[in-house]
DNA sequence: ATATTACATGACTGAATAGTCATAATAAAC
DNA sequence: GTTTATTATGACTATTCAGTCATGTAATAT
């Protein structure tokens, strides 16, 4: 997934919108990945009021001169970044969703969660940068208009209650939207645990998942 | 509460740990006051970064010159506004552990979530604070050292768990530790929604939290 | 070989802004 | 009423940093 993670015609989309120039789309895909990677690396790390172009420039080894000829600004590498990541997660979750063969609720959520947290690279650079978008969205400098960066994964999230609904796995009583964000709120607050506070180990974490996402807390 | 937020005491602390200086502490309690108030919900709107020193100055009616008076620098003030509401969440939760009269674990954290979000002005300028501060702690420019916002909120939920898991009511395989911030996980998620998604009736999410919290998403 | 086009570079500029300081106003002391 | 200590003020400074530009280099065309 990593080699073609810049997908030419999503790069040529973004050329077409002005997020990129057409000189960057140019560059060798490995210039083009070296940056891209750099970047959410350290968007991740710092910030982006906390990351200075100089310092993503040394890091990608490319000069100032060079990045303003790639992009238009500041703010436009940060809406390539999220945009290139939503793409890399649009596929990730259709590769997955294509791969699926459970049918009950309880496996295709262990399995999405497998699938996207536990079998990719763990506390890689593409996690910290989700978690920071999601997280200062809300409060950010600069506002990426009309990105909603979790929308395809829970669009998979809520076909899976729906379905679960639908055969009665599920209970009805609920919105499907708002249990489908219960869900979410789950993954990503066990994934968000591994970062901040102490590590468990991801059987574990997967344990918790299933078990209080189904039946709760209730002894 | 409002009135006596800023605690003589608590200042005096603050000014021996110099956060803030013995000047501001002789400020009068309504300068002081409205300083912290325009600090909160302004760092709750543009985030530390986006808030220029001279912004806030002409918002609390001070000049730069007395700020710097005040406070040794910019993250000082932040820090201020940290430790304050810090200090305001603790004796809100104190407050409310003395009230309760409930003794099932359901119906504490009930009482917990009506105090602490349904009871207090909804959307107010100290909700929207702590939802920013929670948010971007893990990757904010400046770094409050040894600070756990939700750290009285917490031990206060792990109490409810532990008697819980004593009383039968909630299950004992998962570590207090664990469950408990799976609780706030989900407190804290439908505050969040409240503001950033579809805002829901108080008494609907009252629902949502207790009856999923309890009995998961199980039909 | 030469001209032309495309890309690379880092010193430079301008704007934003954290923090200072000389001076003014106010309060306290005597 | 005068002196002294304390607080208020905003113009000023120093720094950081996004974005520019003149110049250099490599590639391509003729």
């Amino acid at each position: 997934m990593k080699q073609n993670l810049l997908d030419e015609n999503t790069v040529a989309e973004l050329v077409e919108r002005k997020v990129i120039t057409d000189t960057f789309r140019k560059l060798s895909a490995d210039k083009k990945s070296r940056i891209y990677h750099t970047a959410i690396s350290l968007f991740a790390e710092y910030g982006y009021d906390g990351l200075a172009v100089d310092q993503l420039c040394e890091k990608a080894s490319i000069s100032k001169g060079s990045f303003f000829q790639y992009f238009p600004s500041k703010s436009h590498l940060f809406e390539f970044a999220i945009l290139i990541f939503d793409d890399y997660l649009q596929k990730s979750v259709l590769e997955i969703r294509k791969n699926e063969t459970a049918v009950l609720a309880r496996d295709r959520i262990l399995y999405l969660y497998q699938a996207l947290v536990v079998n990719s690279k763990l506390f890689s650079d593409e996690e910290r940068f989700f978690l920071y978008i999601t997280a200062s969205m809300s409060h950010s400098t600069v506002v990426i208009e009309g990105i909603d960066i979790s929308r395809h994964f829970m669009e998979y999230v809520n076909d899976i209650v729906e379905r679960g609904v639908h055969t009665g796995e599920i209970r009805a009583d609920f919105d499907v939207e708002v249990t489908g964000y219960l869900v979410s709120l789950i993954i990503e607050g066990l994934l968000r645990r591994q970062y901040t506070k102490d590590r468990m180990h991801w059987r574990q974490t997967e344990e918790y998942l299933i078990s209080f996402l189904f039946d709760g807390i209730t002894a």
